[in-house]
DNA sequence: ATTTATCTACGAATTATTTCGTACTCAAAT
DNA sequence: ATTTGAGTACGAAATAATTCGTAGATAAAT
């Protein structure tokens, strides 16, 4: 089941810092236009769907992912790669490079990570 | 402005096929339990919203994307990586790469183009 | 002990997206 | 001339996603 991006945004947080409350959660995203109670509906969503479990000993929750960062990036990469690029993940990989944003260092490990794809 | 997943489809047929009538992007994308006139519906709301133009001097109306492939691919992108990949190209590279479904003629061209992208 | 602040629960409104039925038009076939 | 088929227009229902107000609970501060 593949998170909406809201969903995700709070997915980010919780994987990024851990189990967290709705407070954390709501200022660490620091989103102007959208209020404390909105974030704490979609993590009880979340939870109803399963996406996030919840510590509810104390008084102030604490939610923590509970779907894989990896698989799931990898979920919305792939459809990314079929309805955005057509299936071509070369597409993908050469428009992501040609961006700007990609400094040496990351230019540098994407190589490595080439070279040893290549011993397999 | 952001396409919908739905429009998203609909423009591929377009980029790729060029100028088409309703009934051609409908048989291409062939989706079962999607009715011909739903498609029709989502391709006059792109036509107010501006994303196509349309030559209605015949019967059947041919339609145009009017937003651009690469840049309309490039928000896509952007926007996924930071909010799936917190803002690394490197890592949407690498797990894209590391899928298993790039072909060695794929990997040469990215080989290539990070050298042409060296000489710069 | 009261007030104040912080929290959850949750119904309900709003907005966005997708879906399709039905009416109407026009051209082609009978 | 009528019927049939293929097309558009468009209102409106269905579904999904987001938003928030308000009520009630609990803890902390006065």
């Amino acid at each position: 089941m593949k998170p909406t991006d809201s969903e995700m945004e709070i997915l980010q947080v919780l994987w990024n810092k851990g189990e967290s409350s709705v407070r954390e959660v709501f200022e660490t995203l620091n989103k102007k236009d959208v209020g404390y109670t909105t974030i704490l509906k979609l993590m009880q969503i979340m939870h109803d769907k399963g996406m996030v479990s919840r510590d509810t000993s104390s008084k102030t929750h604490l939610y923590k992912a509970e779907i894989e960062k990896e698989s799931t990036q990898e979920q919305f990469l792939d459809k990314m790669i079929d309805s955005v690029y057509n299936g071509s993940t070369a597409r993908l990989v050469m428009q992501a490079l040609g961006n700007e944003r990609t400094s040496q260092k990351e230019l540098d490990e994407i190589k490595a990570f080439l070279k040893n794809l290549e011993n397999k």
